[in-house]
DNA sequence: ACGAATTGTGGGAAAAAGTGGGTAATTGTG
DNA sequence: CACAATTACCCACTTTTTCCCACAATTCGT
């Protein structure tokens, strides 16, 4: 599915472009159709060609509401979830809400993550990245654990 | 699988020209198709012909998302994935972003490794290399320790 | 050792992608 | 109903990427 990293700018009136290696495949998979919501667990968005956001509503709608994370996620998650197209030119708006959420300015970072995208601000991401790149490298710590079972 | 040295250079485009002992193979089990991306424990990148990339992505794929440390090894192994094929003279293409994280310039250096190839800074690799041979010969170090199980 | 073929290297030009902004249409609000 | 704010659509410009060609260096065979 998607995977890679690009550099992108967020324009004034909050457009974004997806990188074009990933157009045809969302045309042909969802028409252009995505939704983007927030990602509860890393201040940054996810985004979602809206095939695969069904069945993410799937799974939310079986989540149990006495659970107080699962209520939290669900509301979250289904709450902020905004349907998009791709304009003329392969971006999307995000809207003013999700760019406040996930502190969004002009520099940002587009991630293929399997079935979804994710949106960073660029700061946070390498500040992220750093960070456990440097966790990784002290051997001793908890990352390189999450490593060793893919036998890379 | 893939074994072997060979020094490389990129040019200003930040091409690299694979070696041409490599290439049949690359281009009957993978018809050129290759997965560049970071490694984490190293400042040097990994090259995966595709195929073999597919199997670390369906490792990546079981992760849990809640897990903060398998989280953030899934974002970054995936999210610094990049396809890339070989061009009319065998060469691929090398990101601005991974260049910089391996500080690769004009003189780098490629490993065969298994099922995948390694690219290194040259200055890097000498260095490490260095590094790792002092600690071995000094007996009570901890990298021979690796070795004893291996009757090599 | 010499010529021919393969490999390595560099760069120019065309095409595609990314970026920015103006204007019209739509929506929401008072 | 009028006004303001937001969004959609269109066009123009800049940057990056891709494709192709040319030449240098190396290797191989004779």
């Amino acid at each position: 599915m998607f995977r890679g990293f690009s550099s992108v700018s967020l324009d004034s009136k909050g457009r974004l472009a997806i990188p074009s290696r990933f157009r045809e495949r969302l045309m042909e998979m969802a028409g252009g159709c995505l939704v983007q919501t927030l990602n509860p667990l890393d201040r940054s968005l996810w985004l979602y060609p809206l095939p695969e956001w069904d069945l993410i509503e799937e799974k939310l709608a079986v989540l149990s509401d006495f659970d107080k994370q699962s209520r939290r996620a669900k509301q979250m998650m289904r709450g902020y979830a905004t349907d998009c197209q791709l304009d003329s030119h392969g971006r999307i708006l995000v809207p003013a809400e999700l760019r406040d959420y996930a502190r969004l300015d002009k520099q940002a970072i587009i991630l293929g993550q399997g079935n979804k995208f994710e949106i960073w601000n660029r700061g946070s991401w390498e500040e992220q990245r750093d960070n456990w790149l440097g966790m990784v490298g002290d051997e001793e710590g908890t990352p390189a654990d999450a490593l060793q079972s893919l036998s890379l």
